[in-house]
DNA sequence: CGCGCTATTGCAATCGATTGCGCAACCTTG
DNA sequence: CAAGGTTGCGCAATCGATTGCAATAGCGCG
């Protein structure tokens, strides 16, 4: 059916090998320049199209990129994977998209297939601060972390600035007003549970405000969870008028609790999220909070494995930080007297 | 590196024929039982994984389905997308996700690099109802399309039953009280856009409901353009109490329409939105819309497609129609006297 | 005029798995 | 015990592209 290297070669009266260097741009200058025009317009006439099986198979390389993620209906997701796609489809790579649902058995399970299928690189969006299944695929694999990040190793990754965002966050309530301001973290396996935790901390304490105990609260990474937990936050100390939560789904929580607790926002509490996901212009009421770059992250995160991919030899671990910025909407307000 | 079929047969001190055929379900029966089992163990110590450039050169079959959405990014597809991705990596197969922006020739340039990918069929939410791609691909391929489907030829599909969703979506207004009722339809070019329009206007005439053109409104898949064209239809008749729109999306364009209009809803409007996308709930108002199973759609594709590639001969082409439900939020109510 | 060099092309092996064909050994049966 | 059948396995070709090496031709230069 379709048109091989040897159907070209046979019409033309040359030998494959020839037609083959011919097509490939690395090779060409090997090959007279006007049986390289007759090449390519006889390719061109025939509709070629190289078997991406039968090259992988002689170089080993397949031009596919392992891209791990948590789960894509989490709206996080969607806006970074379009970015790889979009920058690795235009270098001729294809992303294979796997979900782990933060489990690490269905996670080796995935990275397991995608070695199988012979991806030539990973993009992984899963990271926990100890994670020894990825410090092993890095020395096999060039990889890029996005979102989140390893600590027991320094890794190539891509992800917004952290300590800055929550900079931006807390800047936000406290210029308007706020002193008792709370965190809603999210949990310490993962690197940005932890790293918006500790920069909370800093925040506060180069705000020059106190920090106990009581004013961070770790929860799961879910709506239900953040809600039970907010709702002991605002119990235990009724004062809080602000809170930073560490994603928009932690802050939908929290908004809920605050509705169970009949605050009204922003008027009785503050609430500002992080990540700026779709729709949150449109929930009730339109949520504050830090947008990060979600499409560039994904590309840049493609950028970078793509430049590994290029080069031969190790490229030095280059970890990009992105800025976020502050969004402000409605769910933010100076505390009421 | 990676042990091959040769290696195991080198320590087996067999042929590697053997070990292929001992190692595939399908010819297994063709080797001694004892030898079955002594290749199956080596190749499990060996952490033996096939190559699946290697068979799939030889097979030309690649284990692996072209999927092709709009735009991931829109919260429709990840459920899908999901589904998919489950039930096809649970068969061994993976999933190539491409995104057409519903651009024809976006579209056809992401069919085309599908096919030099060498994918053994696919899975399209792309259909418009005419549609001469579609066809084409379909004579080469197995194809599955969801959500929408084509209209100058059957092909195998899954939906949700558009009929059923509308009948729900108006009889819900209906039952309530209200008997000037608007539709908000999507492109004609598109076959939910159409079909909905056209089933609106079906149950309508079943209720003794006279449908004048002005109560039909067409608009493209965006919020934006969904306001506007919402605005010219509340400000052409405002008698108007119920609004049934086609998507979520158009539904919020309505909501924004009437907010800007100072109609309060659902006092002084209704809305019904179409396929509860995630965070339907939580928009202000929480909006009444009709869920269709997006995971379910998405699997059964997979399914579908599967059948077909499993059964060599020309199954029939079956349209899967999965029935959606009534999800009763804020965003409708009882007319105001 | 001949040697050596370069430019171009052909040859053939190779990647790893699959499969039609054939052969040998063993079994059944009359 | 011979004829015919079955079972189990090896042989070798094949899928399509890539690439090291060899071969040829053409050229410049002494």
């Amino acid at each position: 059916m379709a048109a091989t290297l040897k159907d070209i070669a046979q019409k033309l009266g040359v030998h494959p090998a020839t037609v083959s260097r011919a097509l490939n741009p690395r090779t060409a200058h090997l090959v007279n320049a006007a049986t390289v025009e007759r090449v390519r317009k006889a390719a061109a006439a025939m509709n070629y199209v190289p078997n991406p099986m039968a090259s992988g198979l002689r170089t080993s390389r397949s031009h596919t990129i392992g891209v791990v993620i948590p789960d894509l209906t989490n709206p996080l997701f969607p806006g970074m994977v379009r970015g790889m796609q979009d920058t690795l489809s235009r270098a001729g790579y294809t992303p294979l998209l796997v979900n782990t649902d933060n489990d690490p058995a269905t996670e080796a399970q995935m990275v397991a297939s995608l070695r199988a299928r012979r991806v030539d690189g990973f993009i992984l969006a899963t990271a926990r601060r100890d994670h020894p299944l990825l410090v092993e695929l890095a020395s096999r694999f060039p990889i890029v972390l996005i979102n989140r990040v390893t600590e027991s190793i320094q890794l190539p990754s891509v992800a917004a600035d952290d300590q800055h965002g929550i900079r931006l966050a807390v800047d936000h309530v406290y210029d308007m007003g706020h002193r008792e301001i709370a965190h809603l973290a999210g949990p310490k396996w993962s690197s940005t549970g932890h790293e918006r935790a500790q920069a909370f901390n800093r925040v506060m304490r180069e705000l020059g405000l106190s920090v106990a105990k009581r004013n961070v609260a770790v929860t799961a990474w879910n709506i239900e969870e953040a809600k039970e937990t907010a709702m002991g936050m605002l119990a235990r100390d009724p004062r809080i008028t602000a809170i930073v939560a560490a994603n928009d789904q932690l802050a939908i929580g929290v908004i809920e609790a605050a509705r169970e607790r009949r605050l009204r926002i922003p008027r009785d509490l503050s609430v500002i999220g992080y990540n700026d996901m779709p729709f949150m212009d449109l929930v009730d009421p339109p949520l504050t909070t830090i947008r990060v770059p979600q499409h560039e992250i994904g590309s840049e995160a493609a950028r970078l494995l793509l430049s590994h991919l290029a080069e031969e030899g190790g490229t030095p671990v280059k970890q990009v930080r992105l800025t976020p910025e502050l969004v402000v909407r409605a769910s933010t307000g100076p505390p009421h007297p």
